[in-house]
DNA sequence: GGCAATCGGAACCAAATCGGTTCTGTTTCT
DNA sequence: AGAAACAGAACCGATTTGGTTCCGATTGCC
C-alpha cells in the first residue's frame, strides 16, 4: 500500500499547529492537548524534530518547543524525513548504498532512482501551509488516519 | 522510510522478466530460477498477477504464465497494485473510505490527496521497459534490494 | 482412466517493524 | 534546593511482512 507510517502523519499535524502559533513557545503537554494525539508520542515527536533542527526547544522549567519559520515554508519532505529518516522506496536508492547486495549491477536501479526522484519533488513541492489551508485559529483536535 | 514492499519489487523483477520472452510460457518454476528469487515467493506472486489479469495463466501439466503485453506498455503502478493492493499513502486517501474517523472534517485530507496523485503519477509514467532498459536478452538472475 | 505436472487459494509461521509507553538523566527557572 | 520541562534510550505488545506449506482443481499424456 506504500503507505506512510501513522507517525509521519501525526508528525505533519503537529508541525502544523506550531507553525499556526508561530514563535510562541508550547510544551509538549500542550501540544498533544491542541492535536489529541497521544501525549507520549506526541513527545517523542517534538523530540525528533528538535533534533532534526526544524524547530527550537528550550529545556528547563518554562521550556517547551517553538517554531519560528512559516508553514509555506516547511516542506512535507522536511517534516516526513525527520520523522522517518531518507524517503527511499528502495534500499537500492536508499543513501547509505551497500545495502543491495548486487548494488551496480542490478539493472533496475536506475529506474527505481527515477521513481524515487519524482516522488521526493513530490513531497518537497507541497507546503505545510498546502496541506491544512483553512487551519488556524481554530484549530481541532485532530487525529487523523 | 515510505519503503516499497520486497513483494513489489520482486513483482516488477518478475514481470519484466516475462515481458523480455513475450507469448512464451513459463512455469513458475522456472521463473523463479531465471530470475534467482526464492521458488514460493515467485509463485505467489505469479498467481497474484493473473488474478489481477495482468498476464496469462494455462493450468495443468505443461502449463504456466505468458505475458503478452510489451514491457513498454505495462506501468509500475500497474504491478505495484497488483501487488500491494491501491496505492493510498494514508487511510485517509485509500478508496474504501470511512477508515479515517474524522474523514470528511479532517483539515489535512486535500494535502494527501495531492501527494498521492502524484505519486501515482510518478508510478504510472514509468513503463516496465524504462525500468530495465538493458534487460533482455542476457537477463542476470538477479534479486535485489 | 490414471498419473504427473502445474496452477489456485488458503492457512500458517517466524521475524521484523510499528505505535506507543516508561524510565533515567539533564537542564533551567524560581 | 526543587519543580518543570526536554533528551535519549530501553522496552513492550500488536501488527505486518516475507516466505513456506498444504490441499484441491485442471489439464495433458500415456
Amino acid at each position: 500500500m506504500i503507505r506512510l507510517s501513522r507517525m509521519a502523519d501525526y508528525g505533519v499535524v503537529i508541525m502544523t499547529f506550531l507553525a499556526g502559533h508561530r514563535r510562541e513557545i508550547h510544551t509538549a503537554q500542550r501540544v498533544a492537548e491542541a492535536t489529541g494525539l497521544p501525549q507520549a508520542a506526541a513527545g517523542k515527536l517534538l523530540k525528533s524534530f528538535a533534533r532534526a533542527g526544524l524547530l527550537q526547544s528550550q529545556r528547563g522549567s518554562h521550556g517547551g518547543y517553538r517554531l519560528d519559520r512559516r508553514a509555506e515554508d516547511i516542506s512535507v519532505a522536511e517534516v516526513v524525513e525527520a520523522v522517518e529518516g531518507p524517503i527511499a522506496l528502495t534500499l537500492c536508492v536508499d543513501r547509505k548504498a551497500g545495502s543491495c547486495d548486487v548494488e551496480a549491477l542490478c539493472p533496475m536501479r536506475g529506474g527505481w532512482n527515477r521513481l524515487n526522484r519524482a516522488l521526493v519533488e513530490a513531497f518537497e513541492s507541497v507546503s505545510l501551509a498546502a496541506m491544512a489551508p483553512a487551519l488556524p485559529p481554530a484549530a481541532p483536535p485532530v487525529a487523523p488516519r
